[in-house]
DNA sequence: CGTGCGGTTGATCCGAGTCAAGCCAAGTGG
DNA sequence: CCACTTGGCTTGACTCGGATCAACCGCACG
């Protein structure tokens, strides 16, 4: 992990060139700043540090004190709890413009970790906190962002508790044809490596392997190579993810 | 379900009189209203209507627009996602003093059923969202119970991923002795049927009937009739439920 | 040219689901 | 008062999906 300064301790001397690193984030419109006052914005950007994890480096430890809060700039982070045998399952991915880290004291309900190279806007915890009850819009952003990973996560609840190991991979494919944002027809990277795949979906990395081959065989995907597929009839997909009664709505 | 008129409509005539129903509230100290100013308390009362559910009775169906948000006052109220092929899975409980209903304009995620006889405190949701932009410390009350929330859905995310049915079936019996704050040796009262233990442990009927059988054998717990459990042993409960490792903590 | 790592495929096992029968307590009606 | 029903729960026999164990493939790299 190395810090990136540039700029960063100018934000003292000139408001003009403390803004000027938010006015090129390539996240500046997702980010939990975008909605934010010059002040405020002005305010957190003084107190922020960039940083670039490295794949593998673990920001945050899950049972830790969480003494730093961030948005994710670039790359791909996941959030992990670990059992004592030492399973560990993925609760959770942060993409960019994504907030990471507990504000407000409690410890770390999970380990963060980067999945590849992934740029951070970083925060002291203890001056988030304190900017966060200064500041109610930014409060409010971090109420609507954390009411949206609620529900993200008790859908994932019924995933974990209810769909067959076919309709979870078909569930994921989906998840990350969304994020991508793609057409059917062109190829969607998959970030994760199959055993990623598997600690996500509560599965082993056997099942993951087998039922991708039959969602290949049975000509819903392509999968040009390991980190890739592309969506051949997204609608057999939602059909495999067991959600076609919502392909209506 | 009925409506509770008494005194709420008074608040309009006089501060006094107006607060009055929420000094005897049995929830008073642990719900949201706890940390509010006397002027957003007085604020939100007199947006408020207190309605009680039969059991069975449910409040906001899963899809629809949110039209109430409020605050659970007595009884018991669960949260539902039901699949296409009408299983249905219970994402959270709600207890005394917790908040339900999701503000801020989403559709609802999940519907809300009482499990017993409940009273609540119910505001239109519009007037909410109006009054936590205007009371910051409401919008923080709020923040800080759904990250609470995300916590424990994150938590049941790992026991439906990777725990044993008898796992599940023992954390089960856990959060319930936690949640009444009982004894070891004293009754504690399990507000849920069989079937509804399932829905929320993702489990059968069934399988839920053979593990508690199970613990019982094992003089782990005892069973005086279907609504209430004894711990016999905690030590072994929290072993059975897979977290021996957390029990140093 | 081996060696290691991630992935795939096959054989077998096991835990929880499914299906079916029976138990018990609380109604209900003759 | 007793026979019958009903609903929730338990128990047993069997099935099946996904885990486990093991072999193998292909590619990157020393």
């Amino acid at each position: 992990m190395y810090v990136d300064t540039t700029g960063v301790m100018a934000g003292a001397t000139s408001t003009r060139i403390a803004a000027s690193p938010c006015l090129v984030c390539p996240i500046r419109e997702r980010a939990i700043c975008a909605h934010l006052s010059d002040d405020a914005l002005r305010n957190l950007l003084t107190r922020s540090r960039r940083i670039v994890l490295q794949r593998g480096e673990t920001l945050i430890w899950e049972g830790d004190e969480t003494l730093v809060v961030g948005t994710v700039r670039s790359g791909l982070l996941k959030l992990t709890s670990t059992m004592g045998d030492g399973r560990e399952q993925i609760l959770g991915l942060a993409f960019p413009g994504d907030f990471v880290g507990r504000p407000f004291g409690a410890l770390a309900g999970s380990s963060i970790t980067a999945l590849t190279e992934t740029a951070l806007c970083l925060f002291r915890r203890h001056a988030f906190d304190a900017l966060a009850r200064d500041h109610p819009e930014l409060q409010h952003a971090l109420l609507l962002r954390t009411l949206d990973e609620l529900d993200r996560a008790r859908r994932w609840i019924v995933l974990l508790a209810r769909k067959s190991a076919g309709e979870r991979v078909a569930t994921f494919l989906l998840e990350m044809a969304d994020r991508a944002g793609a057409e059917d027809g062109e190829p969607i990277e998959i970030m994760l490596s199959r055993q990623q795949m598997a600690d996500f979906l509560g599965l082993t990395i056997e099942t993951v392997s087998r039922k991708l081959t039959h969602l290949r065989q049975a000509r819903v995907v392509q999968l040009p190579d390991l980190k890739s597929f592309v969506i051949l009839s997204r609608k057999a997909l939602w059909n495999a993810a067991g959600d076609l009664d919502r392909l209506a709505a």
